[in-house]
DNA sequence: CCGTATCCCCGGGGATACTG
DNA sequence: CAGTATCCCCGGGGATACGG
């Protein structure tokens, strides 16, 4: 692929979306809360919890609440006793799989490449 | 896609791949710095320091450092005066465009998703 | 169970000045 | 020009306790 494909006009259009993309991805735990709940297909709060290795309720809750402001996940309160709340992806959240398995299929390869071949 | 075409103990394997890619690329700069370079090609240090709006030349220096770790740019030294450096991306640093690419398009879907169709 | 509220600490990163 | 050094502030995020 040729850098230089890019437009000088087109060149910031792309930056930004890019970026876009980035500010829904980024910090330490999205990318594995939605692999948790893609995972299992439905997941509870405290399963999560359980799943991503290391983060705290108070930022698992943060997490959550961005994932679905973005429209990636649906939040379902199941009227249980005591109440549980599933998460899901949205179709819209389902998208994303693309995008991790190329970043997936990345990281194997930059790995190859930093711990040398 | 399907969620379910993982399997268990691959899982975290791929998750770990993922993360080592977010890692890389994470950061508020890291896009910008990387596209700005590859637009030019070749790119000087206060060249990038005035296309990437809002960075100091200390996080530049930084993010640069950590994408040469990573073997993503080359840095070199030309014998003027008074010097100047130039960066350009690395042939591995040039496998990311595949990645920045998806993330360009899937930033304006989903720009276009929250805004409102 | 599913969060929210509070406290508190540490380091990311800006502004500025300085060096080779 | 291409960084490094220093100072300093603010908020991200952990631990803990509490509420619905």
């Amino acid at each position: 692929m040729e850098c230089r494909e890019f437009q000088t006009q087109e060149h910031k259009k792309e930056m930004r979306a890019v970026q876009d993309s980035m500010d829904v991805l980024n910090g330490k735990w999205k990318i594995p809360v939605i692999s948790s709940i893609c995972y299992y297909n439905k997941r509870r709060f405290s399963d999560i919890l359980n799943d991503v290795v290391g983060i705290s309720n108070k930022m698992l809750s943060k997490e959550l609440k961005e994932l679905e402001i973005n429209k990636l996940i649906k939040r379902t309160v199941l009227d249980t006793q005591p109440v549980t709340v599933q998460y899901e992806l949205t179709e819209h959240g389902k998208t994303l799989q693309t995008i991790i398995s190329n970043l997936t299929d990345w990281g194997i390869k930059h790995r190859k490449e930093i711990i040398g071949k």
